[in-house]
DNA sequence: AAAACATTAACGCAGCGTCATGGTAC
DNA sequence: GGTACCATGACGCTGCGTTAATGTTT
């Protein structure tokens, strides 16, 4: 009993074009019709393409299938599926990697519009990073720019991460420098090197603000005035470097709007409580 | 401070045709050099470049990227990321059923080939089922051929699998017919309609068996011989309809041949002891 | 003037879908 | 003789890589 391209087509619901595109590539040969070019399927033809559609939905080229099903060894096969185990093994840690970073990005984004231009007390995440650019020009230097593209694999485990020196805070220098910084739990299943310029930044119990900006040439550590202003308020004393990072952008009457984090680590003081970061228990 | 296409490239890691290709999808927009034509990007752009790498290593295409980055709301980018949260947890869903499966498939492969023309006593694996084939012809009823497209969706979680019946085991009659089986736990997983034909096939104590055959008409009841001699010398009781599945078919000797395992449900009887299948510890 | 850059344009890949145009089966 | 089917071929899609031919900077 022979099948022409249509019944085939309504056995395994698969258009005739495919059919025509998988003898093309080499994985069914049907007999051609003498007079009439036409295509006809018998049932072996049938079942190879079903064997196919299996390991297609494996996950496996149509190639590969091809030569799975119709010309491989036991061994053969058993290497190609472990192979595809290894790989889907993979893929499901990075996918659970990128739930967890989706989590982070969403409490993160709702938490910077509570706290927008407030600030509250709080243990900084440690975190990982260096900095490659000052002020508005990335540097040259081809280690740093090795670097930088190293990690921007590891995006979106990555985040854009800025500086402020205390003494720019102090005697509002307009000085700044960005970089990249990965909190730890991506350090470690990733596997990232971790060499100079790359520190760690360890907790600290921190001033904690979110503030905004907008602009091409918006971001300046003048934002953080309001910070330097509680710290004054509470006769808080500023132990170290501010450091942040964007959290998003996102259009908010008609501007592009940035939404930063920001972490001053001060000295801790008695009557003091600092809330533990929630970044910290996403590892 | 402007940067070259091939700066910016050094930067980011990212070819200078990717960075050209961005700038036709809407991505980025460098400004041009007045006589030459040449882009010229700034720190902005790069921050914006960096931004767009950051959603797209996520997995949004391109075109949403660009949206996301430079023209949504907060609401927009919420729900753009949920969305995809849940395409991540979806696709984990479907990728952890894979390894399940692969693993089946190595075991099953295996076991065939130590049990192959042999017998043993098991329990066979409760299936949903219905048959599709008889003998060499495919079945022309629309509704079949629906379910056929319906359940070929499902691969590789379903199994071509046989049904030979008891008559026409013992009349040695050539007769057998072909249809889909899916194993209990994936018709849980994926929610399959379970109307008939679909039919289950409940654990019953049987004859295991394995054997292979060679060739476009090669596939034949006759080869259950050896699996009716082995009723016959432990003088059992045939129980039911012999049914069956396609293991997996490879070249040995030049030859595509096909492995398959049947189970002949058998009386239980005193003294008899059925293994449990492992198909049921996959769940 | 050579080397290292930049430009546009076209084509290729998988894995198909879609359309146009024309021949064939029943 | 109408209609449902079949054929080939070309083009589109995404997310790039590759090559060619040519122009610019330093």
């Amino acid at each position: 009993m022979k099948y022409k391209i249509g019944d085939v087509s309504k056995i395994l619901g698969i258009s005739p074009d495919l059919l025509r595109y998988y003898q093309k590539k080499g994985v069914v040969t049907p007999t051609m019709g003498e007079n009439n070019n036409y295509r006809y399927y018998d049932a072996w033809d049938i079942n190879f393409l079903i064997d196919c559609l299996w390991f297609k939905n494996f996950g496996f080229g149509i190639e590969q299938t091809a030569k799975l099903v119709s010309s491989s060894t036991y061994e053969d096969v058993a290497a190609d599926m472990n192979a595809k185990k290894a790989e889907i093994e993979e893929s499901i840690r990075r996918e659970q990697m990128l739930l967890v970073r989706a989590d982070q990005y969403l409490t993160g984004i709702r938490r910077a519009r509570e706290l927008l231009g407030r600030c509250d007390l709080a243990y900084s995440p440690a975190i990982y990073r260096y900095l490659n650019r000052h002020n508005q020009d990335y540097e040259n230097i081809p280690e740093l720019q090795g670097l930088s593209q190293q990690w921007l694999q590891y995006m979106p485990f990555v985040t854009r991460s800025f500086e402020i020196e205390k003494k720019d805070l102090e005697n509002h220098t307009d000085n700044y420098a960005w970089g990249f910084s990965m909190g730890m739990e991506f350090v470690r299943r990733l596997n990232v090197p971790l060499e100079p310029p790359v520190m760690l930044l360890p907790s600290r119990p921190s001033v904690h603000a979110a503030f905004t900006s907008s602009g091409k040439t918006g971001f300046s550590p003048r934002h953080l005035k309001f910070v330097m202003d509680f710290v004054r308020e509470n006769g808080l004393t500023v132990a170290g470097n501010a450091h942040g990072n964007l959290i998003c952008s996102v259009m908010e009457d008609d501007r592009l709007t940035g939404y930063f984090e920001v972490w001053l680590p001060v000295e801790p003081k008695e009557g003091l409580v600092f809330a533990h970061s929630e970044r910290q228990t996403h590892d």
